[in-house]
DNA sequence: ACTAATGTCCTTTTT
DNA sequence: GGACATTAGT
């Protein structure tokens, strides 16, 4: 036994609690950098160990990447053999929700071959629903569809009215509510006549399933033990989801850290993490405050951010490496001035022997890194940046699964529509009359061939159905099924959109995604599900450098850890975003998202904001407006870092001087 | 019926 | 500066 579980050495004594913990519900308050993953992973481990059959063992996390990395170093740890963790269930709450449905799915009258709509296809459909009804041609504004999504959204992930969520978040669509309603019941119809699922119905639907007792304790009696991770960042539904996962087996971990939760905007409730044992009594309440990543001098200043939070439940965290460099706060002429800066600090820390990918650039929204990115392709500085805007998110990207879908699906109308309107003279009205036409003769998409629209078209239209047939032939063959498309479609790319040869280079690296994939179903489930994360994701091995500089916003930061850190544009407006001022609760989520950034360094931290930056929709005529310091850089906060100016008088000056040394006297009496 | 051109509004974070 | 809607023109 002794010699088993050696690695248990490893821990301290807290994370060792968590690991070797027996039965019943356990709550981990982990502080960031205190070990958080390696807790789960080594409890992982330990459950194996002791016998759990890893098939038996549900490991809910935030992204795939983390679940894949826990399982990795859990095998490791023990040295379990590599097959055996690879049973353990691992996932997004999303991912697990899509396999216990294909399962257990016809249960709630849904068949094994739904399909899933990703944000985007989400809006479109709203949007088109939303003409049908006449909202889009009324002379008030009616709401655009995102915010429709996002309304919807809200009252789906809060469990709300309509009326409530609108009062509280949207006050200036309350006179709309009826006709919210109207078009909320007619989104649900249509999703269900097509079988198709949004994010938000992929939990919903587990959540449906739950409610009858016997197939709770069924899909439930699957998992000996449930491990959850960034709970702080589930929502009411993943809250419900669990406690009846959990109905009679109470073998249930759940890891958070309440400072850190930063997805409200998707329904996530602190409340969960701070309801946990109530809702599960008996609950052991274990917290990690020892921080095993940064110095002592960035942890002055990140303990001095997160003290300004109104409320706050874990304690200040302390760490045995008590001396490094202290942050610098850097004050900006522009934005000129800021990218320099930060460009010469990397290349003065990756002299020094630090390669890029130990480095990274924080920023609270996606184009916050606009011109940094020009600044570095000057340098050649190869970097990576992730989230912001996604590939999935691309016209051509979305035009050509917008191909694979139908295959997939042929009732998915949104498909439909923005498949045959990329032919030349076929709009709404023709395509209309097209899928009609293929959905009255058995829904098989190949019969285009005979469809006699529009005689300008038809020849376009027969090949398109042509098209359909060789696809129909390829099942099992994904990658072959994208070429074809892209050989259909790639022709159509320069009347379409700019910048065609870029786009056509997207389009090859699906290819190559495509290839790792057996069947159609998983590679579009795979993509819309856990979608390439990164912009170089896609890329080729040929085109991959392989040392990178990482730039990401702050949520998809989370987890992660560098040895420099940047945080860029760190002046009100931009952190806090002016979106999030309005409530005092999006101000305090605003606070925890500079905290989470700032916990991401381990060694260095450099804060930095342009007085002076591009706006683009500022109404001065040269689109700059003036910044403010972020208010969350308090008088106390800038203490304890060592300020800098950054601007045109010399490239760079020295700190501020604050110290008064009267030199003339000491000089006047020293000697005599 | 479709396309091209002009005008207006909004602009975050993600499964 | 981009998405989206409306309008005029083919």
């Amino acid at each position: 036994m002794e010699d088993n579980f050696g690695w248990l050495k490893e821990l301290n004594p807290q994370q060792r609690l968590a690991v070797t913990h027996g039965s019943g519900p356990l709550l981990v308050i982990a502080g960031a950098g205190s070990g958080k993953t390696r807790t789960l992973a080594y409890r992982v481990a330990y459950l194996i160990a002791t016998g759990v059959p890893a098939s038996r063992i549900l490991l809910l996390t935030f992204t795939r990447r983390a679940a894949e990395e826990m399982l990795k170093r859990a095998t490791a740890v023990a040295r379990l053999e590599e097959v055996t963790s690879g049973h353990v269930w691992g996932g997004t709450f999303h991912s697990v929700a899509n396999r216990l449905l294909r399962i257990y799915g016809q249960a709630l009258g849904l068949g094994r071959d739904f399909t899933i709509m990703d944000e985007g296809d989400a809006e479109d459909l709203m949007n088109l629903l939303r003409h049908e009804l006449g909202f889009s041609a009324t002379r008030e504004r009616f709401p655009q569809k995102g915010t429709l999504r996002a309304i919807y959204s809200r009252c789906v992930n809060g469990n709300e009215k309509l009326k409530v969520v609108l009062e509280r978040y949207f006050p200036w669509c309350l006179p709309w509510e009826k006709q919210l309603k109207q078009l909320f019941r007619r989104y649900v119809e249509r999703k269900q006549k097509q079988q198709v699922l949004d994010y938000d119905d992929l939990l919903l639907y587990w959540e449906q399933l739950l409610v009858d007792d016997r197939m709770a304790d069924e899909v439930g009696g699957r998992f000996d033990h449930i491990l959850v991770d960034e709970y702080q960042d589930t929502n009411l539904i993943q809250g419900n989801i669990l406690r009846r996962m959990r109905r009679k087996n109470k073998n249930i971990m759940v890891v958070g850290d309440d400072a850190q939760s930063i997805y409200s905007f998707r329904g996530a409730t602190v409340r969960n993490i701070l309801d946990f044992p109530r809702h599960f009594p008996g609950t052991t309440i274990i917290t990690l405050d020892q921080n095993y990543r940064s110095t002592m001098p960035i942890l002055r200043v990140t303990n001095a951010v997160i003290s300004q939070a109104r409320e706050r439940y874990t304690k200040n965290l302390w760490s045995e490496r008590k001396t490094g460099q202290r942050p610098v706060l850097a004050t900006c002429a522009d934005e000129t001035y800021q990218d320099t800066f930060v460009a010469d600090t990397i290349l003065k820390h990756h002299e020094a022997g630090i390669p890029l990918h130990r480095q990274a650039v924080l920023f609270r929204a996606g184009h916050h890194s606009d011109s940094l990115e020009i600044e570095l392709a000057r340098r050649q500085i190869p970097f990576r940046k992730y989230g912001g805007l996604r590939f999935l998110e691309t016209a051509h990207v979305k035009d050509l699964l917008g191909f694979l879908k139908i295959v997939e699906n042929p009732r998915d109308e949104l498909s439909w529509f923005r498949v045959l309107q990329l032919l030349k003279g076929v709009g709404p009205a023709t395509a209309s009359e097209a899928m009609k036409f293929v959905w009255q003769h058995g829904y098989e998409p190949a019969v285009l061939s005979e469809f006699n629209g529009p005689a300008i078209v038809r020849e376009e239209i027969k090949r398109l159905g042509g098209l359909f047939r060789q696809l129909k032939e390829l099942t099992r063959q994904p990658a072959a099924q994208v070429e074809l498309v892209r050989r259909f479609y790639q022709p159509l790319l320069p009347q379409l959109y700019e910048n065609a040869p870029a786009r056509q280079k997207d389009l090859e690296n699906l290819e190559k995604i495509a290839s790792r994939y057996k069947s159609l179903t998983s590679f579009l489930i795979d993509l819309t599900l856990e979608p390439p994360t990164s912009t170089s994701d896609l890329a080729g091995p040929a085109d991959r450098e392989d040392d990178w500089l990482v730039l990401s916003t702050i949520h998809s930061a989370k987890g992660c850890e560098w040895d420099v850190v940047f945080l860029i544009h760190a002046s009100d407006g931009c952190l806090p975003s002016d979106m999030s001022a309005d409530s005092p609760e999006e101000i305090e989520e605003e606070l925890r998202l500079a905290y989470v950034a700032m916990t991401r360094a381990r060694d260095f931290l450099y804060v930095s904001w342009p007085l002076r930056y591009y706006h683009a929709w500022s109404r001065f005529v040269d689109r700059h407006i003036f910044a403010q310091r972020s208010r969350f850089l308090s008088p106390q906060v800038c203490q304890e870092f060592d300020q800098l100016v950054v601007g045109p008088a010399g490239e760079t000056e020295e700190p501020e001087v604050k110290t008064v040394i009267d030199a003339g006297r000491r000089l006047r009496t020293r000697w005599f």
